[in-house]
DNA sequence: GTTTGTGAATAGTTTCACAGCA
DNA sequence: TGCTGTGAAACTATTCACAAAC
């Protein structure tokens, strides 16, 4: 099933796969079936092996898929391999908490500078990191960081989203609960965290 | 087109179309075509007109929808309009940044309580809420609280997630980067911060 | 025997185009 | 005239079932 366009699911799928693939490889397995990484993750076996298979012959009947060569490939086709970089713009409760947060570890990602217009928070160190200002901006068109992380008040961050366009960045993980206007070239994805957090009600039998 | 069943994505944009009714509401305006909400929220106008259609006659030919009645019906449908209550568990960085978190409120929503495993952090108040002891998770059966919202690290999460279902709680807000098994009654709603970011490369050209 | 890879069938979602109402 | 509401068409994604590979 080579040459197919690639479903934005299964896109959104593969940093799962990915996660159950590490997992299991940090406990000493070496290979897995579908099924037993479909059970492992909540996901449906046949889903995982059409996922894969949009990308060339990931398994070996019989047998499963072998876990290095699976996390390798994951990583390659994420673009995960060349230990992308990360600016947050905004070191409020929430960045301070991304700051912190282990988990981009794990996908070899770094969040390599954090930019605030607090004066007094300008100049300190959060988790290893300085904390810049936020009209110095241009400093990072020279450190090859070409993701941006937004972590403002909704107020600020269509304008905060502009700057970091100008300056390079080519990717948004955006906080703010508003929609935010970039060029076509550049991806933003929102996580608007009281959003999901209104639609649980819906779901909730009678209460 | 009524009885319909309603799609998933229609229950996911709805609290969007909230946001922006709720946006405009503040400004004064009273009424909005689709044309100009789709505009402000980065949706396509027939979107928002089949979207609104699984619910009735919302909106009026020549004119538009009137704010304050969209605003009460999606409220309805949702859930919100009965002021829905969370309990948090884990105040950390992230727990810490969720308690300051203002963006629940423009939904109705409250964290009306939290729990923690460190005793050091139990009997403290952060934003008004009181941090009590996780072992006494049971106080909460009387408050009619039925959102849980889990920001604790990846190895107790599932446990949480047990214990939250077994005093009552509906629906699960989960911030661990793993998936939770609970009964089917119950929703999970699973941000993955870091996963969000990892598929964020993918999208970006050459690099 | 076990498990993958995938065409075909099914299900779900978006987009269109326009009739009908204010 | 301006805008909604909605069937129908187009598109996208999931599920199934089974031949081929080990």
């Amino acid at each position: 099933m080579r040459y197919h366009k690639i479903p934005d699911e299964t896109v959104r799928r593969l940093p799962v796969y990915l996660r159950g693939a590490i997992h299991l490889s940090q406990q000493g397995v070496e290979s897995v079936s579908s099924a037993s990484l479909a059970d492992l993750l909540g996901v449906k076996p046949w889903q995982i092996r059409k996922d894969f298979s949009y990308f060339g012959d990931f398994g070996t009947p019989g047998v499963g898929y072998q876990l290095e060569g699976l996390i390798k490939q994951i990583n390659k086709i994420l673009r995960l391999d060349t230990g992308p970089k990360a600016v947050l713009v905004g070191v409020g409760n929430l960045g301070s908490a991304l700051l912190a947060f282990p988990g981009f570890r794990m996908y070899g990602f770094e969040i390599a500078a954090a930019f605030d217009a607090d004066k007094r928070k300008v100049g300190r160190t959060k988790n290893g990191v300085l904390i810049e200002d936020i009209t110095r901006l241009r400093r990072i068109r020279r450190r090859r960081i070409d993701l941006g992380i937004i972590a403002v008040p909704e107020a600020s961050a269509q304008e905060i989203a502009k700057a970091l366009v100008d300056v390079g960045i080519k990717g948004l993980l955006n906080f703010s609960p508003c929609y935010i206007a970039v060029p076509k070239r550049v991806k933003v994805i929102t996580i608007d965290i009281a959003m999901d957090l209104a639609r649980l009600p819906y779901y909730m039998p009678s209460s």
